[in-house]
RNA sequence: ACGGGCGUGGCGAAAUUGGUAGACGUACCAGACUUAGGAUCUGGCGCCGUGAGGCAUGGGGGUUCGAGUCCCUUCGCCCGUACCA
């Protein structure tokens, strides 16, 4: 995943996962695969606009020069990136086919029939000769059917606004999340706990006419898709919850209300994955904010409803969710009646319902649903049993869904399945509801009342929009002064002089999220300076999709299901021939900040005094205040006590109380933040240990999964091992001592054990034992005194994955041109050098094979042949050579090659 | 509450399908070479035991010739979602 450039630079996290895709690539390389690895930038977002409001400075600046670090960071760690296919996503030669994928969208809308993107322009067609009666397409909810006749007598006007119920993006009044801290709205995945995820300021619900796109006609697909790719279950699941499909149906009620108004809604639709539950109905529950509940309610409910609608109001998100369990609730006066049993139903209000999923209300069952049964017996409502196998009615709600149904007309006697398809086929050949599949997922939200993004393609006329003309491309974003929304609230384009198209019709104002230019920009790494085309049918036909996707999880439900989405919608058009655009993603583990503390005494503190620091496991003698401490200053969490005296002015004069003549630092594990003093910056490491060592340890820290604590005490081992390579190489008097003679089995087997090792565990992506087999490699050789150019040789290109600067080095000293290490010269794992493989001979207990009995080759006596029985084996063994140890190893037969 | 994952020495961790648990690295201890060592090399290093040996993968139980690995149960931790009808 390519990365936001941020003021910051590079942090010690963020190569982890680069680490490990150069490794793939390179490795793949010395194998000789064609391996496209490159590097680019999400490059427009909110820090840098941020910056520039308070400084005044173009974002464009801000975003170069950061750009700028972050290159010169990753050349320095010996990335072997392609840099001629770098993107950007802030270039308006990139954000010209960003846009141009928009227009794209809105020129679609999803057929349900074929079950993919087709174009507006053959639904305009079928509109005009036969109405949207057959057309089966996603579509708003409100959207009216019409006739032929009906169409071609629509003005312009009114034919466009029903076209944008259809294209799959589309301007729409609804309720978004707005920041006024942050002056825009946000999608869902960018709001955590009620506030931002960036800067952390409070989010309100408010209503405003927004680019929406209709990711929801994809749902399905986005689900179904998560069987065919190789992504964790953790993130699969988390994307499939986001989603929300649930299977159920529909069912409508119709209300029956003491004092009707024009207003008064003649029925009430709910949605139900239970509808086997019909019979057990005993109230209806909706939401408290729907626009209905005042014509619903009766004279005498009015103040009661009125108070309570206020007192949900009043409640902020974090109250809602700390008192969950309690119920609330009132009754409007107003009845349904149940469609099946002409039972007349109250209808309640209660917070526990939701207005923003389904229609807002939900049939109550008691019987069968926890929340149902509370709210029943706080306010002394009917629970009735609806399948014989119910019991304990009387302390809790039984969601089972076994037994026969009692109490239940139609469905009496019948089990779950043969009921559920009874009463489904009933509400439909009634029309009173029908089977019904309902999603969590909302259409994305894709404006923001921001500058730093890509403009909208989009002009307003008669207040309806019009996409430019494709040749009008890129839509480039206009210089403006100052990047505040205007006095009059509008978007800060809104500042930009004649912006306007063709000098007459407004533009759109906002631009477009974060999310938009990263939905696609893996198709532009394949072909980055193509003019014509977003990439090459040609380019995208050789590399097809990525192979191996690494990135945090904290992308799951934004960018990762964005990214399926649109690269879904591009092959509808048959721009790419994937379905899924990454196959293989691994989720790398955040690395936390570890952060080291020194203490300071508390009596030193005050005028004239020196300040006294105690060390870690002395402190508990005094009492002290523990202070952060930066951590480049300490090593193994021992503390630099020089570096600490001239780190700040009142600590020049510091006086430390030691053990064992050494200040231990105290530690801990927090985020890594500036203020914690815990931010590592890979380029001190580079400068102290070099960029291999540097790669070689954060691949050696774990698990490329597993989240953990930076911690630079064990990096002396990472580089101890370049050390010892080189001495391979050279004598303790620095002369080059390698030699061509021919290696020694022992040498081999050392060579060749590590070769079938880096090799096996490099295709199962186990980056860190890797580097363990490596660090074998180079003590046994070093061990055996080998210094043979066969061996070397092998040994540095079986390393040059992982350390590859030194490789090259080591490359051109044994006589290599350099370069050429690159290119399927990955050594060849030989079993032959493998002498002490044993062989193994099966076992019989009681006439059936229960184990195998295995031993050294070399033990093996003369005079036995293979298929002799295991028992006379191990006799005759037995007799030949004592043994130092049997292994009985069962059900488990190796092949060796003596 | 639900979903996903995890629990192994002082620490980071290995153990590919059930097959010699703790490889490798750190830290620590001892020794060698050294004016010196934050260099290098050698040896030791899970726990109990002088020893032979015994006990050990959060706890308890099970399957198996054999369990860190599979099953049940329980405790603890992390991540995600949160009244989704």
């Amino acid at each position: 995943m390519f990365p936001y450039p941020s003021g910051a630079g590079l942090h010690v996290g963020h190569p982890l996962g680069y680490i490990a895709t150069d490794i793939i690539a390179r490795y793949k390389r010395l194998k000789g695969f064609n391996v496209l690895h490159p590097m680019g930038f999400d490059s427009f977002g909110l820090p840098a606009e941020q910056y520039a409001i308070q400084t005044g400075q173009h974002p464009a600046i801000t975003t170069e020069e950061n750009i700028t670090t972050y290159i010169r960071q990753l050349k320095q760690i010996g990335f072997s990136y392609d840099w001629s296919r770098e993107v950007r996503t802030s270039d308006s030669k990139y954000y010209k086919w960003t846009q141009w994928i928009f227009m794209q969208l809105f020129n679609h809308y999803y057929d349900k029939e074929a079950n993919k993107a087709l174009k507006i322009a053959d639904l305009i067609e079928k509109f005009t000769k036969e109405g949207n009666k057959s057309v089966n397409a996603v579509c708003d909810e409100d959207t009216p059917v019409f006739t032929s006749e009906e169409w071609n007598a629509m003005s312009e006007f009114d034919q466009q606004s029903i076209l944008l119920k259809y294209r799959l993006t589309y301007p729409d009044e609804s309720v978004v999340n707005w920041c006024p801290g942050l002056g825009t709205v946000l999608a869902n995945d960018e709001v955590k706990d009620g506030v931002s995820e960036r800067g952390g300021f409070p989010v309100e619900q408010k209503k405003m006419k927004q680019w929406a796109m209709r990711i929801t006609a994809y749902a399905d697909r986005l689900i179904d898709g998560l069987n065919d790719v190789d992504w964790s279950d953790a993130l699969k699941e988390q994307q499939r919850n986001w989603i929300g499909r649930s299977t159920g149906a529909s069912v409508r009620f119709s209300v029956l209300t003491p004092n009707p108004q024009p207003l008064t809604p003649k029925n009430i639709e709910v949605f139900t994955t239970r509808v086997d539950t019909i019979y057990g109905v005993s109230f209806m529950v909706i939401a408290p904010e729907l626009e209905s509940v005042p014509f619903l309610t009766t004279p005498e409910q009015k103040e009661a409803v009125e108070e309570y609608v206020k007192w949900v109001a009043s409640r902020s998100e974090l109250d809602r969710m700390s008192e969950v369990k309690k119920v609330s609730g009132v009754f409007t006066g107003s009845y349904v009646i149940n469609p099946f049993n002409d039972e007349k139903v109250p209808i309640y209000l209660a917070d526990y319902v939701l207005a923003g999923y389904g229609t807002g209300a939900v049939m109550g069952v008691p019987s069968g649903d926890q929340r149902d049964w509370n709210f029943a017996t706080h306010f002394n409502l009917p629970i009735i049993p609806i399948l014989d196998a119910q019991k304990e009615m009387e302390t809790q709600a039984d969601n089972t869904k076994e037994g026969k149904y009692i109490n239940s007309g139609i469905i009496n006697g019948m089990g779950y399945k043969e009921a559920t398809k009874t009463l489904t086929t009933y509400l439909e050949e009634k029309g009173i509801g029908k089977g019904k599949i309902q999603y969590r997922l909302r259409n994305a939200v894709f404006s923001r009342q921001r500058y730093w993004g890509e403009p909208v393609p989009v002009y307003f006329k008669h207040g309806l929009p019009y996409l430019i003309v494709e040749s009008e491309l890129p839509l480039e974003l206009p210089v403006i002064d100052k990047y505040l929304p205007t006095e009059t609230g509008e978007p800060p384009l809104g500042r930009a002089e004649n912006w306007k198209y063709k000098g007459e019709y407004e533009y759109e104002l906002s631009t477009m999220p974060g999310w938009a230019g990263s939905s696609w920009y893996w198709y532009r790494y394949m072909d980055a300076q193509n003019e014509q085309e977003f990439a090459s049918q040609e380019s995208i036909n050789y590399w097809k999709a990525i192979d191996l996707y690494i990135g945090g999880s904290e992308h799951a439900t934004g960018h990762l299901l964005y990214s399926r989405f649109w690269n879904k919608f591009l092959k509808d058009l048959g721009l790419v021939p994937e379905e899924e655009f990454a196959k293989k993603l691994i989720n790398q583990g955040m690395i936390q900040g570890r952060s080291n503390f020194v203490y300071r005494v508390k009596s030193s503190v005050g005028e004239g005094k020196n300040p006294i620091f105690v060390s870690y496991h002395l402190k508990d003698q005094y009492e002290t205040t523990s202070i952060h401490v930066d951590v480049n200053m300490v090593n193994n969490d021992i503390l630099d006590t020089n570096a600490f005296k001239n780190w700040r002015e009142d600590f020049v004069n510091a006086e430390f109380i030691l053990e064992a003549g050494k200040y231990v630092c105290g530690v801990e594990v927090e985020k890594m933040s500036k203020s914690k003093y815990n931010v590592v910056n890979p380029d001190i490491l580079v400068d102290k240990v070099g960029a291999d060592t540097l790669r070689l340890y954060e691949m050696f820290l774990g698990p490329l999964e597993q989240a953990k604590p930076w911690n630079t005490n064990g990096i002396d081992g990472s580089f101890r091992f370049i050390k010892k390579v080189w001495r391979l190489f050279y004598d303790d008097l620095g002369n080059f001592k390698v030699k061509d003679e021919a290696p020694t089995p022992a040498e081999l087997k050392v060579l060749h054990t590590a070769i079938k090792k880096v090799e096996e565990d490099l295709e199962r992506y186990s980056f860190n034992t890797v580097v363990s087999t490596l660090m074998i490699c180079v003590n046994d050789l070093g061990s055996l005194k080998c210094a043979k150019k066969a061996i070397l040789q092998e040994l540095v290109i079986l390393m040059s994955p992982y350390t590859p600067h030194i490789a090259e080095e080591l490359w051109t000293l044994l006589g290599n041109d350099a370069g050429t290490i690159s290119y399927a010269s990955f050594p060849k794992f030989n079993p032959g050098y493998l002498v002490e493989a044993n062989f193994e001979y099966p076992i019989s207990i009681n006439g059936k094979v229960r184990a195998n009995i295995s031993f050294p080759t070399d033990a093996l006596p003369a005079d036995i042949e293979a298929g002799v029985l295991a028992n006379e084996i191990v006799q005759k063994w037995l007799e030949g050579k004592a043994p130092k140890k049997v292994i009985v190893v069962p059900k488990r037969i190796v092949n060796v090659v003596p």
